[in-house]
RNA sequence: GGGGUCGUAGUCUAGAUUGGUAUGAUACUGCGUUCGGAACGCAGUGGUCGAGUGUUCAAAUCACUCCGUCCCCA
């Protein structure tokens, strides 16, 4: 059986059908030619390179998630995808939970009524085309049309209202893990645009000064900074360009992903300087120590499940997913190897080994299925089970286990009384290696220079992002942003945020790339999903 | 947003020009032989042909609408 014929429907159909293996006789394949040794069954999973393909293809046979719902833009969560999503996101609750004054997990209703939601001018108007209407109860007509939210603000900041009275009540820090609902357009896509985003942790804070605001900014990046690397997934950041701000915000600072093999840029959080605008909107206000009455300043953060789909894409390659082991909802797998007659006693440390792993603490799991070894092998691959356990009659007689690992292949053959500290250390180690690698990677992606038509062509060649000098205006992005296809400001790197740097770095002798102006500052350029 | 393509068991696919309830593989189930990188034999299960409406004695096949898919262009 060739791969090609064991595909998804839209890779076998496509004109430029990608060979991911050289016997791709779809049809040629006749019925004398019995195939004996050839695997029948062999998953037709794209290579990493045809990445579009693959991640696709991934999502679906590795059971992140399954997208076939008949409703565009919306999918459904299988248990080992959720798994992944329930461990990260598990992460950045601990983070938040934990800061000095600690943020509040909260759950506010997904109905917003239509007045309310109107009240803020400029989130309304960002919005707008975006924005699944509820017209209807029952059968009757409703008086107040409901905005199914697709970002909380407008929901959370009357009851904010309510609930702050005094100085002594802020700083108040809040956040909500729920779903949003955005009616994008015809190009969705599974985790990176999707209509229904079923995960979106948005944080939301209340301050009585410009100073803590802006100091609660830094706390939120130094949050998702940890998120980010706790999952191994790189990332860059910059501060977004004035027309790329948040509807209302003061300013907005992102974190970029940029993917393998196509190089674009994902946004995979954001936050905001939101200042004073929506206090004034929905009356947020305090008492000071004076008795007088203040409007609070405000921040608010997100990150969505696009989280899963970066850990998806930074991680990857030809035989499927590799799982940071912190999010890994099985960190080893234990594959018996039976033998005629030694059933018996490989069984037996196989299973003692499972207890002890599971008492130590590990997420390990038996596989027992009567199907052959290397068939789990590439089942746990796929998956990116960090670590495989392999226990035969050989291991067993010399005591061994085998260890491999997912990241590298390499096999390990350790005595089984220092399995736990071994797979302990390994496990550690394998976490380290895939944030290491990840980041090397990223690293290579950026280009800086004073030549815009480098930059173009660097980028249009899908090596990456560029630094190129730059004025700010928005009269000189436009035109650049038109010679290629989707391409975007992504604004000013980590460096050049006075938000973010008590003195920020000054470039000297450079020149806008559009209107050469001389300028301070280099910005970073390019495609972006 | 505009244009095109396609939709048949879980997955991939034959059948469409010439209307007559559907082919094969894989997956799945059972039994047996196996098991250190996708094992083999035998026997089975599984399809309101994306949904709806129309034409017809009869629709997977023809027409229209909707839903979804993928591709191209803005």
């Amino acid at each position: 059986m060739s791969s090609e014929q064991v595909k998804k429907k839209s890779n076998s159909k496509s004109k430029s059908k990608p060979k991911t293996k050289p016997n791709s006789n779809s049809k040629s394949k006749s019925k004398a030619t019995k195939q004996k040794k050839k695997p029948v069954a062999e998953k037709g999973l794209p290579l990493f390179g045809e990445f579009s393909e693959w991640f696709n293809q991934v999502l679906i046979d590795a059971e992140i998630i399954d997208y076939r719902y008949n409703l565009k833009g919306c999918g459904v969560w299988l248990p080992y995808g959720f798994k992944v999503r329930q461990y990260a996101f598990q992460i950045i609750r601990d983070l938040l939970d934990s800061t000095s004054v600690p943020h509040g997990e909260m759950l506010f209703p997904l109905l917003i009524p239509e007045p309310q939601f109107m009240k803020e001018k400029e989130t309304v108007k960002g919005f707008e085309d975006e924005v699944y209407w509820v017209k209807d109860g029952g059968t009757k007509p409703l008086d107040i049309k409901l905005a199914l939210r697709p970002t909380s603000e407008t929901a959370m900041y009357p009851m904010a209202s309510i609930w702050i009275r005094s100085h002594q009540d802020l700083p108040l820090k809040t956040y909500q893990i729920a779903n949003m609902f955005r009616y994008e357009g015809k190009n969705t896509r599974p985790l990176i645009r999707v209509r229904e985003i079923t995960t979106f942790k948005e944080a939301h804070t209340y301050h009585a000064t410009a100073d803590e605001c802006e100091e609660q900014i830094r706390e939120a990046i130094e949050c998702y900074k940890g998120f980010f690397d706790a999952l191994g997934v790189p990332y860059l950041v910059t501060q977004r360009p004035k027309w790329d701000t948040f509807p209302g915000a003061n300013y907005t600072i992102a974190f970029d992903c940029i993917f393998p093999i196509n190089h674009k840029a994902l946004q995979i959080g954001t936050v905001h300087n939101l200042g004073q605008v929506f206090a004034k909107t929905f009356d947020i206000k305090y008492e000071t120590v004076d008795g007088t009455q203040e409007y609070v300043h405000q921040t608010c953060y997100g990150i969505s499940e696009r989280a899963i789909a970066a850990l998806i894409a930074s991680h990857g390659d030809d035989k499927g997913l590799k799982i940071p082991p912190r999010v890994a909802p099985i960190e080893a797998v234990i594959v018996p190897i039976l033998f005629k007659n030694k059933e018996q006693i490989v069984l037996d440390v196989c299973n003692s080994m499972f207890k002890t792993l599971k008492e130590a603490g590990l997420k390990v799991r038996l596989d027992t299925r009567s199907i052959s070894p290397g068939r789990k092998y590439f089942h746990w691959e796929l998956r990116g089970i960090p670590l495989r356990i392999e226990i035969g009659p050989r291991d067993v007689e010399k005591g061994n286990i085998c260890l491999v690992r997912r990241d590298t292949g390499e096999k390990d053959f350790v005595p089984q009384n220092e399995a736990v500290s071994k797979i302990t250390s390994l496990l550690q180690e394998i976490q380290q290696s895939l944030w290491d690698s990840a980041k090397e990677n990223h690293q290579q992606w950026i280009l800086r220079t004073n030549d815009l038509e480098e930059a173009l062509e660097y980028i249009d060649a899908g090596n990456g992002v560029a630094d190129i000098p730059f004025c700010g205006s928005e009269e000189c992005a436009a035109p650049i942003e038109q010679r290629l296809e989707n391409l975007k400001f992504l604004g000013i790197p980590e460096e050049y945020i006075p938000a973010l740097n008590k003195s920020v770095k000054v470039e000297k002798d450079i020149y806008c790339a559009y209107c050469s102006k001389l300028v301070k500052q280099y910005w970073r350029i390019g495609r972006s999903y």
